[in-house]
DNA sequence: AACAGAGTTCCACATAATGGAACTGACTCA
DNA sequence: TGAGTCAGTTCCATTATGTGGAACTCTGTT
């Protein structure tokens, strides 16, 4: 993962010319869900108008985006294609499958593989419980380092000024009731995760779901992930969480271990 | 016909300025699969070195190449953020999703969702059958439209001219003993495909995996799309496929009709 | 007919991209 | 030890590209 130096605390507009401007209409495009018309994209990049719609035109030509029969614009195919390749391309995410295929035997729940990215995780690779109902891929989608197991477990392996420096830059948002609200709280709990090697979530981002998550870390590629094992409180309460913190650090370590192996030394793993 | 080969090799240089040649290296690293030294992108996007050194440092900048320490570039997640985002974000895939579950409770196989490319169909959704091994995601890739179901029954749908100048543009690769070698034979079939509404892939793709598919084509949004039941022939024989003819091609009419429903006249569906 | 609102085009201007060449540093091998 | 090679990086005069305010076109409205 990229650390990104840059001292983003300064304007961040146009670092990286023209190409900064195009990705960040894209961005506006992609975040706003449905369809963009023009006007709403000029107000939402704060850019004249005349440079967007060239900006929107070559995003179109490069597939980027595509525009509909009433000028809207939405995201194009290209960018799924783009991810797909990187994606099963990745060899992090390579390395780890048969493990999280294992975990998944063991527990018969979800499993995913996140890796910290600033104050997100963003999800790597899944394996769903049998059971779900819902089938879609969360494969790309980011969530709150602070309040996932993966994302606690993450940034549990950093160094106390690395960490220091995300938690200031984390905006605390309740999701739920057992949602840390401040730094203190998450500082806390990771000097207890540093201790015991895995996290909980206690339905800390979603209602009725928790998680073990332990660390992956890897720091001569830059690598700061987790991998978790989800169900419904329903199904799985803390007795068999904590159960299962054993498997899931076993399994965190095995994939540390052969990332460290096939990606040999001075590689990126991410 | 003209130009285009598969991507843009060097058909047109530089219609889109700066962000086309970004998008070229970056398309050069993706596609490359593992690490990519410096010279290796300079040699595979044939730019000046300055230049592409430029090129790939913006790329880091913005998060979708990722540099390690070894220097070499990877893609970064910043694709993956992006693509998941206009993926769940999508319409016509949401519209789909009861119709492919539904799909796959009838046939127990897996239910592929692609839309038409140009000679390429790309996946958009997927419901995987339970007893498949591999849980891997293939959302966003892309396949040939002259050998797999989807791409047929898409094709189908197209007017004449339109067949025939993807037709010429396409590539026929001998996948396997049965795959199309030629336009002819294809556009043979697809004859027959308007005829039955329906379209199989027998083994055309890959070996061992053969499905049904029936088109989706909703002209007033440009979407040009498919579903397909897919399955190991050893499992499935072209008796069991054909008799599932007629529930893809219903469930193909039904996300059809609900698309023209939900997203109105005059919109863009992909 | 006048108006408003959305998208598009134009073009003088200046910024940002260009790319050839020079620089650095790590290895190799004689 | 030093010439030789190769990879990555930086420099900077040149100019191609992108910029953005303003004018223009459509369509629909009152």
């Amino acid at each position: 993962m990229n650390e990104t130096k840059t001292t983003d605390a300064d304007s961040e507009i146009a670092g990286t010319g023209t190409l900064g401007k195009a990705m960040a209409v894209l961005e506006a495009v992609v975040t706003a869900g449905g369809p963009q018309r023009f006007t709403d994209i000029v107000q939402s990049v704060g850019q004249p108008r005349g440079t967007v719609h060239r900006l929107l035109s070559h995003l179109v030509e490069e597939g980027l985006l595509a525009q509909g029969r009433d000028l809207s614009y939405e995201p194009g195919l290209r960018l799924l294609k783009l991810a797909y390749r990187s994606w099963s391309g990745n060899r992090f995410r390579d390395i780890a499958e048969p493990h999280l295929l294992r975990l998944h035997e063991l527990t018969g729940e979800t499993v995913h593989l996140g890796v910290l990215q600033e104050t997100e995780i963003i999800y790597v690779d899944k394996v769903e419980s049998r059971q779900t109902v819902r089938m879609s891929s969360q494969i790309g989608k980011a969530s709150p380092a602070y309040c996932t197991g993966i994302g606690k477990a993450a940034l549990s392996s950093l160094s106390q000024p690395e960490l220091l420096r995300i938690a200031a830059k984390t905006r605390f948002h309740p999701f739920t009731a057992h949602t840390h609200r401040s730094a203190a709280g998450l500082l806390a709990e990771i000097d207890e995760i540093r201790r015991d090697g895995h996290a909980f979530d206690r339905e800390e981002h979603e209602a009725e779901i928790c998680c073990v998550a332990a660390p992956i870390f890897v720091p001569e590629h830059d690598l700061v992930a987790g991998v978790s094992v989800t169900g419904p409180a329903y199904r799985v309460n803390m007795a068999q969480l904590a159960a299962w913190a054993n498997v899931v650090r076993e399994a965190a370590g095995k994939i540390e271990e052969e990332v460290r192996m096939r990606l040999g030394p001075g590689r990126n793993g991410r």
